[in-house]
DNA sequence: CACCTGACGCGTA
DNA sequence: TTACGCGCCAGGT
């Protein structure tokens, strides 16, 4: 664990609950996981997650449904690839927080 | 200590 | 839905 932080396991406990097919917000994560002022923590935390790490951050993007993680040299996102994979469509790097949003 | 930087959110327009 | 401003907070310099 590179990061000294103790509420990262919350935050990441949270995370974990999102269906597949389902995305969550920065914000709605922090909130369910109880540090409603820590929206951008999560994306800290998830930013600095190892990749032999099964959460699945993916489904989080930010409250408008756009994803804001960096795409590669080649114009590709990861982030867009896993959602596609699971069903969910991704259209000018957004998702449609109607069809796809986490009810919880 | 002061500043700067982010995978952010909300109210308002 | 987007655009702007402002609030927020952990880390890094």
């Amino acid at each position: 664990m590179p990061i000294h932080n103790e509420l990262a396991p919350l935050i990441l406990t949270v995370v974990a609950q999102i269906p597949y097919g389902k995305v969550a917000s920065y914000g709605q994560v922090a909130r369910l996981a109880g540090l409603a002022k820590h929206a951008r923590l999560v994306g800290y935390v998830l930013k600095h997650l190892d990749a032999s790490s099964e959460i699945p951050w993916h489904r989080v993007v930010n409250h408008s449904g756009k994803i804001r993680t960096q795409s590669s040299a080649q114009g590709q996102n990861l982030q867009c690839e896993l959602l596609t994979q699971e069903g969910i469509v991704v259209e000018n790097n957004r998702v449609n927080l109607k069809h796809y949003a986490w009810q919880f």
